[in-house]
RNA sequence: GGCCCUAUCGUCUAACGGUUAGGACAACGGGUUUUCAAUCCGUUAACCAGAGUUCGACUCUCUGUAGGGUCACCA
């Protein structure tokens, strides 16, 4: 069979929601298949009846399609079983397995099970991102392949469905490295051509152990970050940088950038930990990117309810995440609310001595906007910048600021001032007088 | 424990025998700014250890150490 055509897959199994690390892998084989004009397949391996849930692999299809990662070819090994069945049926005819008589020791255990007669040799892997790897595989036995003859077991399902898919690159996490062996040994039992390998290096918890579910809980999963937030394309791209990077000082990049900057060869060895400042770095790169009409649609789900689009610029520039904005109303934006108590002692800028000349600055700002059409920022501005340069604009505008917002934090006074116009200026002006 | 993999700033990494060991995130300091954020500039910070090989090792070899993965009728 000569084939050129490269076929990569990803083959998640639905015993659980998409991690991190598996984001990683599947990005990586789907990049691999695209920049060689290839094929990148799906493949849900359910052969494990009890823990594989139908909503998993819902949850998968769903996840790959939001981060983008569009597979050609799609299957599910349970539908397989024919094909697997058949091969058993071949390695058991050819005496390269054999139906085991077990003791039964747990419940569950059957007392009958088929294991591959290992001929106990030395098997070299030549792996694009490891080298060669030699294992000797005899201390694997001879290891179940089959449950009975019609329910395999993961090693058999894997090998038998990449050689009739016309896999040509297992593109895998580091923790298969060590099932290669006996992989391999299937594959040359039942005559099947040998993919490339390439094994991933782990992507780790802060402690550098491997992310799971059981130590390190609902973190490492995609759906957690989905939503906090988190743009799809700032995940694929930040996750690419975990044990890649293309030797430049590029680290900004499209998937169509990756598909073309990828290189297989520049992976590296090292396990690496999973940081999430770097993730809000890049993903707030991805925000900056954005227009305002994208930010504004992509943001909806996690913005409060009918809020003014002159707040939305302000949101954008400020938040690295979307988990972000609404404690935003908390802080920062809170002026949009009514006025909070404060003490009025606050309204002093830090070089003057009293309230004085504050209240006065307060005064006249009252009188000059009190004649104000127009009550855009940039009039506002217009108007009070004069006395500001003049006075000191720490004088002038902090009183202003203070007195609209109530707070030590806040958009400047020319924003606050044309969000909530000029009626509700004035009155939060003159309520600051009034009590100096 | 057996087998396997790995080892450069706190983190992600560059270097492919000759560099003041580079970049990014974070941290810290400063500029700008009415505040915060943003932004700009700068600083701190690393070759796991020991033997070789070599005129010369972060780069090659060996040993040690450390970390990780895997040892299912789970995938």
């Amino acid at each position: 069979m000569i084939n050129t055509k490269v076929i990569t897959r990803f083959a998640p199994s639905p015993t659980g929601f998409l991690h991190i690390g598996g984001v990683r892998t599947a990005l990586f084989a789907y990049l691999y298949a695209k920049q060689h004009d290839g094929i990148f397949a799906l493949r849900i391996e359910d052969t494990d009846k009890v823990r594989s849930k139908e909503e998993w692999t819902d949850g998968l299809i769903n996840d790959l399609a939001w981060l983008g990662l569009k597979h050609d070819v799609f299957a599910k090994q349970s539908e397989r079983v024919d094909i697997h069945k058949s091969y058993i049926k071949k390695m058991l005819d050819s005496g390269h397995a054999y139906i085991s008589k077990e003791k039964v020791v747990e419940e569950g255990q059957r007392d009958e099970v088929i294991r591959f007669k290992n001929p106990n040799k030395k098997v070299t892997i030549n792996d694009l991102i490891r080298g060669e790897v030699i294992v000797d595989t005899t201390d694997l036995g001879d290891f179940v392949i089959a449950r009975s003859i019609d329910e395999p077991v993961y090693h058999l399902a894997v090998v038998v469905d990449d050689f009739e898919m016309g896999v040509t690159h297992v593109i895998r996490a580091e923790e298969h490295l060590s099932n290669t062996p006996r992989q391999i040994l299937i594959q040359e039992a039942i005559g099947a051509s040998r993919p490339i390998y390439a094994h991933l290096p782990l992507v780790l918890a802060e402690d550098r152990s491997k992310l799971s579910k059981r130590k390190h809980g609902e973190t490492v999963s995609l759906t957690y970050y989905k939503d906090k937030g988190y743009l799809p394309e700032a995940i694929l791209n930040f996750v690419a940088l975990i044990g890649w990077n293309p030797g430049t000082d590029q680290e900004i990049f499209s998937l169509s950038e990756l598909i073309k900057t990828f290189d297989l060869a520049k992976v590296q060895k090292g396990g690496g930990i999973f940081n999430v400042e770097k993730l809000d770095w890049v993903n707030k790169k991805y925000i900056e990117k954005m227009s305002m009409d994208e930010f504004t649609a992509a943001a909806k789900s996690f913005m409060p309810e009918n809020i003014s689009a002159k707040l939305l610029p302000l949101i954008k520039e400020k938040v690295s995440k979307f988990s972000e904005i609404k404690p935003l109303f908390e802080t920062e934006l809170s002026f949009i609310n009514p006025l909070p108590a404060y003490s009025f002692e606050n309204l002093k800028w830090r070089q003057e001595k009293d309230l004085v000349n504050t209240k006065s600055y307060l005064q006249t700002i009252i009188d000059k906007l009190s004649t104000a059409s127009d009550f855009s920022k940039e009039s506002v501005k217009a108007i009070l910048w004069p006395l500001a340069e003049e006075k000191g604009k720490g004088n002038v505008l902090w009183p202003m600021r203070y007195a609209l917002s109530g707070k030590d934090k806040s958009p400047d006074p020319f924003i606050i001032s044309e969000i909530l116009g000029k009626e509700e200026t004035l009155k939060r002006l003159k309520h600051a007088i009034q009590n100096i």
